[in-house]
DNA sequence: GTATAATGTGTAAACGTTTAACCATTAAGG
DNA sequence: CCTTAATGGTTAAACGTTTACACATTATAC
């Protein structure tokens, strides 16, 4: 319960002024030198009196807070969660604190309203996984003025962003099944969410280069989750003339579609060949294990924050595209 | 890149003093009243120039940000997510903000540190789920006087708490699991959560009760994970004399466990019956569908949250005790 | 020996709110 | 008609920092 020790106490204690104890904390000595013997005294009265600034007197003085926020699309996702995790470290090394703003914000205008609320604390903004129907929100963001980036979030957002080459990723796929002997290659996506949706789209730009079937039913929509993505392969493998291999939009799908085909008696990958995308820490752990693209989550999360900070500080900017990795693991045959 | 507009713009916009913009803004008319016509006055000014209060200037001088913060001990356990998610719903409907500080914070010195730093923005601390080994970060958040209640935490933190009635829990589902004939019932848990430490404690003290035959090996240990979970069960069916039930200290783990029967060529509930423990949205989807003790999460974030708000309001509070409730699916038969 | 620069520190003015204390004006009470 | 209470405001003092500016002192140059 100790009671607020302030920025003065702590000068008087070091015998110095209030504004040399400003300057110590923050080693923000731009033109101006302090003596490393003052240094010591402050810091050492700092500790005495185990003196924390006060964030709010700082940050409204200064205009920033250090505190980032990410607003994720679904707390949900695994691939979303895996990216954030790996921010907050980045974040952390940085010396910036990275916090989750809203999660799950499409549900309700009071959210949207919240969330612009929320903002205001922010020194910096993280779109992480595509946002709802409207962009609505997306533009009252970037209307606000705050520096923002877009994470995994498809790429007509006309923000700075990072997202996977899909297209490539798409290609590294179909490149692999076909060498695979595979023709018949059905997909099991959510096209609600923007980056899957360019790699459906990849998916049938492709499909003539690499000289597909693409019969009808052969492409499924169903919402990113095990669940829906058991109804999907239920659908196709029912096809009069069912696929050899199904291409799924993430790896919750390709999981979902595994344990429903297990169910079902049938074997992946003998019967069925399956693949992922992203490649979440449960793919190599399922049974079959996942062949899967990779989505460097580190990489995405470093490529993120320097962004950001970028915009912050007023460099010019340019979106990066990460390059996607083809993972081989067990639930792919050749045909 | 709005500019931006203060109090005292909208006060001259609407011909009335700062305070009384002020006053009217933030509805806190204690003693001192405003005419309607004011009011809607400075409503209407407020609106036109999109005034919007300065967060930090606000919390300064009002010591409260109306932000809390959860720490979650891991970003991956899906029955904490959903915890939190529906704890930001209920906060937002009293018109607070829940931000997700600290995840996995156990990993490092400096995110101790950062915790701390961290904690200074929020009015009030939610931990969510238990805290790593030594207590020392709990040690800290107590000591720094903030109001903080523990969720899922375990019982043993000395601090005001949320907590599903554990021993109820496991005599649930050892009724019902011995109402089916079960004798031989083996464990799978992760002795790390507290929480389900403490299943595992009222396991070992009400097997007496139920005429249970605990043989060596019965219980297994491993980390919360559908992979180590899957070890576990391994390990389980290859004893000498294999139980004939297993119950899981989560319901990730049941799922893991379920996964590795079927992968086995076992049959779940035929050959095995399996529960769980907490009814994450998966036990209700997977194959087949998990028997389980649902912990009602939008009351456990009601009671947190509410909790939270009397402490701050330095009203007198008492921890409480969720009670569990048996959710009968398919993954149990009779024996 | 004066002019100029470098070094280290202090002074005081913000930052944009909230809120305690005060002050008119009108209504009610005797 | 004076006093008291209620109503609907205003004024100004915080809140605890950061930071532009001024100011000594000492070092360096000429």
């Amino acid at each position: 319960m100790s009671q607020k020790v302030t920025i003065a106490e702590v000068a008087r204690e070091a015998g110095v002024s209030i504004a040399t104890v400003s300057r110590v904390l923050n080693q923000r000595e731009g033109k101006i030198k302090i003596s490393d013997e003052t240094k010591l005294q402050v810091k050492a009265a700092a500790n005495r009196l185990s003196y924390q600034a006060d964030p709010f007197a700082s940050a409204l003085r200064s205009r920033r807070s250090g505190l980032f926020g990410a607003i994720i699309r679904d707390l949900r996702d695994p691939f979303l969660i895996e990216v954030f995790i790996e921010m907050q470290a980045v974040a952390r090394e940085k010396g910036i604190e990275l916090l989750l703003g809203n999660a799950n914000f499409d549900i309700s205008i009071a959210g949207r309203q919240a969330n612009i609320m929320n903002n205001l604390w922010f020194d910096g903004l993280i779109l992480l996984g595509d946002m709802p129907g409207d962009l609505s929100i997306v533009n009252q963001i970037k209307n606000s003025g705050k520096p923002v980036v877009a994470v995994a979030s498809g790429t007509r957002l006309d923000l700075p962003s990072v997202n996977l080459d899909e297209i490539a990723g798409v290609r590294l796929v179909l490149e692999y099944l076909t060498s695979l002997g595979h023709r018949r290659i059905a997909c099991v996506a959510d096209p609600d969410l923007l980056g899957v949706r360019e790699r459906l789209a990849a998916f049938g730009a492709c499909a003539g280069d690499f000289n597909l079937t693409l019969a009808d039913g052969y492409v499924q929509s169903g919402s990113n989750s095990q669940h829906c993505a058991a109804e999907c392969a239920l659908t196709l493998v029912r096809l009069p003339i069912p696929p050899t291999a199904i291409l799924c939009g993430t790896d919750l799908m390709a999981l979902g579609v595994i344990h429903q085909l297990n169910r079902s008696g049938l074997k992946v990958p003998d019967d069925f060949s399956v693949t992922g995308f992203d490649d979440i820490a449960e793919a190599a752990n399922a049974f079959p294990s996942l062949t899967t693209i990779r989505q460097q989550v580190d990489l995405i999360a470093h490529e993120a924050l320097t962004l950001l900070i970028k915009i912050i500080e007023h460099q010019p900017v340019e979106s990066v595209l990460i390059r996607p990795q083809l993972v081989v693991r067990e639930s792919c045959h050749i045909l």
